[in-house]
DNA sequence: GAGTTTGAAACT
DNA sequence: CAGTTTCAAACTC
């Protein structure tokens, strides 16, 4: 079918490609890329306000939204790597005609510049942004929906799953519908499918096997399949981009509590989670990919981490960061930067009074001697160049840390209104002393930014760290309870009993396992962040204003 | 890795 | 809107 790549790649680099008659408008790749300055920069608004219009709809929606539109197709590759499930690098795609500026191309209809692919003559890239940002409009000409996430919400929930029914489906409609001819929807060629949704109404295919209830999807995941793995990797990638939300599957605090606490109840969420637990029966983790034997509280407690995690793939730092975990560093990281600036406003305290007048003298001075010379040299010259001009303006503007905002940087809206008050206060003081113009202390202020960069920074670094170390820990626990759980049921099947820990052996499970992993963020976070919220009111009140 | 199949996107 | 073509990924061998 595609004859002639090469040249066909040569030939598109030199001629055109594409029939000139157009009766829709379409990307002209003929025109040496030729749009008008004016015009690519026109078109370059219109498709960039589009996009950015479409990605602010979505982020309304109650979809969790990824930061890069995606499209079905990006989400079909794994984005995760498969052996440690950490984040890799973005898909390449291989396009060979679409010069990746249709929606053919993964990277474009994911929104992003390739970057690494195999493309050739790809012109989704910076250096054609031009070109691109025409398609990208060309594209919602045709589709104003073209970068819309595929997968929306649907009625259906985890309460509508019968409990019967042996498969799980993720929360989620697609929009549009498939129209699968031959696959089943069992394939990765349906859309559905790949965002391990079921068919829907929406749909028009054909000869489908993507419903609830069906016996080849059943069959598909429950581990009978020779490409078990793969489906569950892609489920995993399904749960992961966001397509579906991360509220699909169990992971909320009540579910993952119920499942804990077997037996089940009889109410239909009991019903539904005792149904979740039911998805053992494939446990990716085994190789046999039966169930384990033993009576059915065992097999559910057992069972349930490993359907799940067939289902549901959660980061190793899932619960170990929560947003109010974001919160809180944001808050050590307003007071680190408080801290950091603090000496420098020590020094000008001190200072300042020993040098404040004749500091104010000298001006006084240079202003009042009308020679030009001396004019020029006094203010200019003297305070604009060299460590004079560090040291004057450090002693006389550095006065707080607040100052930063005085500078060119800009500043999140929550630490612009923690500082709105000290400005106010430092403008008027200013004034009022007839402190200097604010150009005269820049390079001060930029020093004092580099101390408190470098401190933030650092402080940042060595939290990271600490959620590295944690993360590590997890995993090596995890990796030694998979080996003991997938030991103990290869020779004996796992025993359940009031004592014994019970085997797991998928990640999503262990992460769910509070009791095992008590990890919180607040945990590694540095004292200092204590103190702040607890000793220093001021900050407190006003850091919990930030909007983060 | 090459060839085939598939269904969405693009086009008529 | 329906039919056809193009395209790149998924899949098979």
């Amino acid at each position: 079918m595609e004859s002639g790549v090469q040249s066909n790649a040569a030939a598109a680099a030199t001629a055109p490609e594409f029939p000139p008659k157009k009766l829709v408008r379409q990307l002209d790749f003929t025109a040496n890329f030729g749009t008008p300055p004016a015009a690519a920069a026109q078109s370059q608004a219109h498709a960039t306000a589009a996009m950015q219009s479409q990605l602010a709809t979505a982020s309304r929606t109650s979809i969790s939204m990824p930061l890069k539109i995606e499209s079905p197709r990006s989400r079909s590759r794994p984005v995760y790597d498969v052996k440690d499930g950490t984040p890799k690098k973005q898909k390449q795609c291989n396009c060979k005609h679409s010069r990746c500026l249709k929606l053919y191309c993964e990277c474009f209809a994911s929104g992003v510049h390739c970057d690494g692919c195999n493309c050739v003559n790809c012109c989704n890239n910076v250096e054609n942004e031009a070109v691109r940002q025409e398609a990208v409009g060309l594209t919602l000409e045709r589709n104003p929906n073209a970068f819309r996430p595929k997968i929306g919400n649907s009625p259906h929930s985890i309460r509508d799953i019968r409990e019967d029914s042996a498969e799980f489906a993720l929360v989620g409609k697609h929009n549009k519908g498939c129209h699968c001819k031959k696959s089943n929807c069992l394939k990765k060629y349906c859309e559905c499918f790949q965002a391990n949704i079921l068919c829907s109404e929406n749909c028009k295919c054909i000869d489908c096997k993507n419903f609830d209830g069906s016996e080849e999807r059943r069959a598909l995941f429950h581990g009978d399949h020779p490409n078990n793995l793969s489906y569950m990797q892609q489920a995993a990638n399904a749960a992961l981009n966001g397509a579906i939300g991360s509220s699909g599957y169990v992971s909320s605090p009540s579910l993952k509590k119920k499942l804990k606490g077997l037996p089940f109840g009889t109410s239909a969420k009991d019903q539904a989670i005792h149904r979740v637990a039911q998805l053992n029966q494939a446990n990716p983790l085994k190789t046999s990919g039966t169930a384990p034997p033993g009576n059915p509280v065992a097999r559910a407690v057992n069972s349930a981490p490993s359907g799940s995690s067939k289902l549901v793939y959660r980061p190793l730092l899932a619960d170990i960061v929560q947003p109010e975990d974001v919160k809180e560093l944001c808050k050590l990281l307003v007071v680190v930067s408080a801290e950091a600036a603090k000496p420098f406003s020590d020094r000008k305290i001190h200072e300042e009074k020993h040098k404040e007048k004749v500091d104010q003298t000298e001006s006084f001075h240079a202003l009042s001697n009308q020679d030009g010379d001396h004019n020029k040299k006094a203010l200019p010259d003297d305070r604009s160049s060299g460590t004079t001009a560090d040291k004057m303006s450090t002693e006389e503007f550095m006065s707080d840390s607040t100052d930063m905002q005085k500078g060119s940087r800009p500043m999140s809206p929550g630490t612009l209104a923690l500082m709105c008050d000290e400005q106010d206060t430092m403008l008027m003081t200013s004034q009022n002393t007839g402190a200097p113009p604010r150009f005269l202390y820049d390079q001060s202020v930029t020093e004092v930014y580099a101390e408190q960069e470098r401190c933030v920074l650092t402080e940042f670094r060595d939290c990271l760290q600490k959620l590295i170390t944690r993360a590590k820990v997890k995993e090596e626990k995890y990796a030694s309870m998979a080996m003991k759980s997938e030991a103990s049921s290869s020779q004996q099947g796992p025993v359940i009993n009031g004592n014994a820990t019970v085997p797991m052996s998928s990640p999503a499970e262990l992460s769910r396992s509070s009791n095992t992993f008590p990890i919180s963020f607040h945990n590694f976070l540095p004292p200092k962040l204590g103190r702040s919220t607890t000793e220093n009111g001021n900050i407190d009140s006003k850091t919990e204003n930030l909007d983060l």
